[in-house]
DNA sequence: TCAAAAATGTTATGTTATTACATATCAATT
DNA sequence: AATTGATATGTAATAACATAACATTTTTGA
């Protein structure tokens, strides 16, 4: 049966690759992931990258590219409205996803300035957590 | 002699790489950097990771994250403020750097709400460029 | 000149990601 | 049930990006 969410069902790898990463503390790289499912069969960086691809494409989680790493989304789907910002901790690696129409809005307009027609953005913020001050 | 500007002269390996990247259309992979500086006596890739290290620190070279890849700074010099976005062309592959100071502002006050002390951002946006509409 | 610091050279290795090709699973139709 | 086509998976090899470790040379400044 179908399910009657936006979202297909997960296969079997993207469910293992998924469930990692939702019980992740931080974000992780594609090679941990396949680390931590060689107990279910992984052997191949690419059976974690096919997964990966898979669950970005959905919106169910978010690579990093100042990390070389990911994170499931924190929001319940973001296959519609792309995250605006993540804020990612360099002591202690939390990162926190941030969902500013503002800075949405505010990056749209600039690319119109400049006749750009933008098809996705990445903002990565880097410094210190509240807890690592 | 010492240089009366800001930035210290560059050595010969950084001159090397600086002078490539500026006369480069597109970013520039650290590996085609090499390949370029063969013949000027390059062997191996620390020789270009070490110049750009230093480029990058002293506001002349920046990293494009989503590519892997650098380009020479647009501006005279972003050592004191850093550039708030590049608009990357995915059909041509032709970056803009954009010194939004606004977006700049509303960055550090997303921080700022979140009590987060930011240290460096990273905004990229990807699309096509008005040349490839 | 001398010592410390910075830059360079070189080899090896570590880390991240993709290509290429084979096989299996699933869903829809006949 | 058999055929087909699309998607998913398995596996090996390799490409692409980046750093560790150590030796040597150059630069800088006391």
């Amino acid at each position: 049966m179908a399910s009657h969410h936006s979202q297909p069902e997960l296969k079997k790898n993207q469910k293992l690759v998924f469930d990692v990463l939702k019980d992740a503390a931080n974000p992780l790289s594609a090679y941990s992931i396949l680390d931590l499912l060689r107990g279910e069969g992984f052997r191949a960086p690419l059976q974690v990258y096919r997964a990966l691809d898979k669950l970005v494409e959905f919106g169910l989680v978010h690579k990093l590219e100042t990390l070389n790493a990911f994170v499931a989304c924190s929001h319940d789907d973001c296959a519609l409205s792309e995250p605006a910002a993540f804020m990612i901790c360099d002591a202690c690696e939390s990162v926190s996803e941030l969902g500013d129409a503002s800075l949405s809005s505010h990056l749209g307009k600039l690319a119109n300035t400049e006749n750009f027609a933008l098809k996705h953005t990445t903002v990565e913020l880097h410094g210190r957590c509240k807890n690592c001050l």
